[in-house]
DNA sequence: GCCAACGTTGGC
DNA sequence: GCCAACGTTGGC
């Protein structure tokens, strides 16, 4: 199983708005590095829902619910989407100054491309994260 | 609100 | 195919 990362501005749409959605495309994503994260994405997968911005923190978990398929809100053809399911929100959001505070986590994306909307992240920074939000991992 | 970093576009 | 100009994103 992978692990990654998406990043959304709470204004535009927020975990809460995702959590009541249910399963849900994650659509609007017009970058083709992001989109190819997105390729790789299997259902299952964990994903951390970020909000950035406002709040700068990693505020919950999620879960691939649908692999890969064109973006319904593009008609181009050229983006896709998949699809997610929220699981559980962060009992403490991390905040993105506590993740550039800790060394186990300086070679994160986040804190590397802190522009890319849809990232890979490694197990050991899932779990450092998990543990710094006192949330379960799994 | 500013500005740095990044990605994309378009002229040559 | 290069590169300058432009637009957007997101941290500060």
């Amino acid at each position: 199983m992978a692990y990654w990362l998406v990043k959304s501005e709470p204004n535009t749409w927020s975990y809460d708005q995702h959590a009541k959605a249910g399963s849900q495309e994650w659509d609007g994503v017009r970058n083709y590095q992001a989109r190819n994260h997105m390729r790789n994405m299997k259902v299952g997968d964990r994903v951390f829902f970020y909000h950035s911005i406002k709040e700068q923190s990693v505020v919950g978990i999620c879960e691939v619910s649908a692999e890969v398929h064109p973006d319904s809100t593009d008609d181009t053809g050229t983006w896709e989407c998949v699809d997610l399911i929220t699981i559980r929100p962060f009992t403490t959001p991390v905040t993105l100054k506590q993740i550039k505070a800790e060394p186990a986590l300086a070679e994160m994306v986040l804190v590397k491309n802190s522009r890319l909307s849809v990232q890979p992240v490694a197990a050991k920074e899932w779990k450092k994260i998990c543990k710094l939000g006192d949330t379960d991992p799994g």
